[in-house]
Order: structure tokens, then sequence, then C-alpha cells
RNA sequence: GGUGAGAUUCCCGAGCGGUCAAAGGGAACAGACUGUAAAUCUGUCGGCGGACGCCUUCGGUGGUUCGAAUCCACCUCUCACCA
């Protein structure tokens, strides 16, 4: 294994997207330095939440920077948090964290090995997946407590979220206190030189510098990527805000969803997303890009033509993760169902599965709706009729006129701008597949 | 351990004996307008085979009442101050 000159992948890891932040940067040249005399690759993880296991085009923006990492010869370590998923949190601030058992962290870490390999190199030598419960799981409480030693209250709430709730009177469980002990002992375990993280992270990342350095092992090097927002603009992206583009969505949710947007948002993800590269452009929430980061032609055209740049965008996005066939392909098929309102056929219907057999050969369609999970209840099925949201095959149904479905042929029934399914009569019934 | 404050529907938050499925705001969903953008306007926002009525909900368990989110007791949890 040879490596490239220091400075030169100093340069390219800095390079499109570039991180928000290094800390510090002269220690990532130097263990770049040592790498390179000692023909040693470094090691560079990311630590990944366990209860949520599909990957979104949020977090595609470290990993293509971990990657770069692999181009460049190193190895990546893909910590998939299971040990804090098992153990559960209490109180989280609303939503309580989900218990997982074995099964469901060994499914999860498989869905990960899916979705993470579809950007990473699957390579052994330079990419793997590691479950922090293979270190966890045998430490004693004597253990813990050395490493909670290792640590004060002040400093923990110099962490801005818990000082916020301190402040607020609101709860803060123990457990959330010693998560990030725990999860910076992960870096201990591996001997991290590098850790990737949102910029979100800084705080936990300089814990874990902290923490290896108690243990006397040398400080990994926090290399934080600028965050990406949700489709709705408002908060980051992530799948439970249900705001998030899944890299293993079909082609034409990606390209949808894309598309649904907020034109503010056109500029970050075409920086952080498309995987176009603008040399020079650094990007942070906190500090919005520089106009001349983004090539003059792409600034203009989102300026004049918001619209066109966003269909580009879709294209780029979509065809990152499932080709320039299928990316074009799923052009098409947004603008006959958006903007000419066409419906989709039967056979389309069929091939993505949205189709619900019927064993009756008549129903009563705010109850076809629940059945094809377009509606919740009944009730809901009622109210979304009432207010014009249903199309039986293109025809508008209203509230006053008899709501039984006659189910002697197939039926195209449409509930709002996205749900479309098929109504079938046969003798099994299935349910509509989620999206 | 002591004292005080509090727990309401997805979130915030009003309600303090009947007129409460519970004000108001946010989020969300739907309609109009559009570019599945934003903004705006309108409607909906516990469940029930069809909307008349019925059922379940206000931290938990009991109780007082013809009647309880509202009163009482105990419990659980949160927060503050004191120790």
């Amino acid at each position: 294994m040879s490596f490239l000159p220091p400075q030169e992948q100093l340069e390219i890891l800095q390079g499109s997207v570039a991180p928000v932040d290094i800390i510090e940067e002269a220690e990532l040249l130097h263990k770049l330095e040592r790498s390179q005399a000692e023909n040693r690759p470094l090691i560079v993880k990311q630590g990944f939440d366990a209860s949520a296991p599909d990957l979104h085009i949020g977090h595609a923006v470290s990993l293509w920077k971990l990657r770069t990492f692999q181009e460049l010869g190193h190895k990546v370590v893909f910590v998939i948090g299971d040990f804090t998923g098992m153990v559960g949190d209490p109180s989280g601030k609303s939503k309580t964290r989900p218990r997982l058992t074995l099964e469901e962290v060994a499914a999860y870490a498989q869905t990960y090995r899916e979705q993470v390999f579809k950007i990473l190199l699957d390579d052994p030598a330079r990419g793997e997946i590691r479950c922090n419960s293979e270190w966890h799981a045998q430490r004693t409480v004597y253990d813990l407590l050395d490493l909670c030693s290792k640590h004060t209250v002040r400093r923990m709430l110099d962490r801005d979220d818990f000082w916020q709730r301190f402040q607020a009177e609101q709860p803060i469980s123990m457990l959330e206190f010693i998560y990030p002990l725990l999860q910076a002992y992960d870096s201990v375990a591996l001997h991290a030189d590098v850790e990737l993280g949102g910029s979100d992270q800084r705080f936990n990342l300089l814990l874990v510098r902290q923490i290896q350095r108690a243990y006397r092992q040398p400080p990994e090097v926090a290399f934080l990527m600028p965050l990406l927002h949700g489709v709705d603009g408002a908060e980051k992206m992530s799948k439970s805000l249900d705001n998030a583009v899944g890299i293993a969505d079909t082609p034409d949710d990606i390209y949808g969803k894309v598309m649904s947007i907020s034109d503010d948002l056109l500029q970050e993800y075409f920086i952080l997303a498309s995987g176009l590269e603008f040399p020079g452009a650094r990007f942070s929430a906190a500090d919005p890009p520089q106009s001349a980061a983004v090539s003059d032609d792409l600034l203009s055209t989102i300026k004049s033509d918001p619209y066109q740049a966003k269909q580009h965008l879709a294209r780029l996005i979509t065809a990152r993760y499932h080709g320039e066939t299928a990316a074009q392909r799923a052009g098409e098929v947004f603008k006959a169902r958006f903007q000419q309102r066409e419906l989709p056929s039967a056979d389309e219907l069929r091939a993505q599965g949205n189709v619900l057999i019927y064993d009756k050969s008549s129903e009563w369609l705010p109850r076809l709706m629940v059945a094809a999970q377009s509606a919740v209840s009944n009730s809901e099925g009622m109210r979304l009729i009432k207010s014009g949201a249903v199309y039986v095959d293109g025809k508008r149904i209203t509230a006053d006129g008899n709501l039984d479905l006659e189910l002697t042929k197939p039926r195209i029934v449409k509930v709002g701008k996205l749900k479309v399914f098929l109504v079938e009569v046969g003798r099994e019934k299935r349910r509509k597949e989620e999206n």
C-alpha cells in the first residue's frame, strides 16, 4: 500500500464536500505523515444510531467523505450503536427510544450493510461495520465507573442542549450524561485516528478526544461535516421527522422528494448532495455558502429559474443512487404525473406494488382507503372525501353521493396528491406495499 | 429527607364541578392558486358502516357527587429551593 503525499491527501480531504471544521488540521497532517512513514492506514470511524437504520442523503454527506478516505487507502470503521440502543433511553426529550432486541440489532446491521456499501467500497481491508456491544457488553461496573471518573458534570453541562434543558428546568437523565462517555469509549476501543460526524457532534467529538487522552491514547481528529436540512427546510434531515430522502428510496421517490424542497434549500442541496464539485465551497448552517462558491451559471439559474435548477438537482441526486437511466425515467414520470396530472396506468401501479387485491365485489370507499393504508381510519377517509381529495378513475368523489364502490373491474383510487392505488378483485387480500 | 410548583389530545398551552372530544398557537393533512417551491386563503385535525347518536381520552389507582380534566386521598414522575 502506498499513500499519496500527506499534504496532497489533506487537500483532497478538504475538497468537495468541504468539512465545516477539522479539529485539529495540523494533527491530521501529522497523522497522515505517520501513516505514510509507518505504511499503516489511518482508522477512520463514524458512529451511527441503531434506532433508525435507513440512511438518507444527509448521512451520505459524510459517507461520501468516508469513501474519499478509503480511496486514499485508509480504513473506515462504521460503528453501530447497538449497545446503547439495547439499553434504551428513558427520557429523551419526548420520545422514548425503543429498546432493541438482539434480533432487531442484527436486522439493522444487515440493513446498514446493504445501504452503506452503496457508497463505501466493499473491501474488508478498507471498510468494516462493527457493533459497539462487542466491547461494551463485557465491561464491568468498575470499568464504567472508571470511565465516568474521567469527566465532570460541569463539563457535561457545557454541551449546549444539556445547558438549555437545564436552564429550562427540563429533565436530563443520568443515562444521557453517560451515553456520550460510552460513545467516546468506542474510539478508545478502536484506537481511532479520525472520526467523522455532523457539525452538531462537535461537543461529543471533543469529548472523545479528552477521553482518549485520559486513556493515554493520542486524540482522534474530529472531522465535522455540514448538516443537510430535511425536505421541509425546517429541521436537519432525519428519518423520524419524516423529512428525509433515503438512499434506498425508489428513483421516483427520490426525484419527487427533491422536487418538493423549498427554493431556499437549492444551493445547500447542490453543494452537499448533488455530487457536483464546487471547489472552495464551504458550508455550514451558521455560515451560508458564499455566492461565489457555486458556479456563476448554476447560481444564476437558481435565481432566475429555480424550477429548472431543481429538476436538474433532482436528476443528479436520483442518478447518484440509481444511475442516469433511472433518473431520467423518474423525471418523465414526475412530469406526467404532476405537471400533466396523469394517473399512472394500472400496469405501472402493479409494477410498483401499489395494488390492493380485494375479495368483495363492492366496498364502502373509506374502508377501502383504510385497507390500502391511504387513510388511518374510516373517519379520516370520510374527511378526505369531504375535502375533495379522493378520485376514482380520475373522477372526484363527493360526500353526498353513494360511497360504495363497485369492484367489478379494476379501479384506480387517488387520495390526495401522492397516494394512488389500484383495486382489483381477487380471492386473497394483499396489503399495499409501503411506498 | 423537608418545603413549594407541576403532569391536558403529535408539540406548546388554556380549562379548575355540568354548555369539554376539551380555547389558542405550532406541526400535520386536504382543497384553491402554483413549479409536489414559497406566500396566501379555506377546511380538517380521538374512534365507530355512513355521521344522527354512541364509545374512549386530560400521569396512575381509588373516592366524593345525579355529574369530575376540574374536588378529596394515596401513588408515580418532573422541576425548584433547602439539607
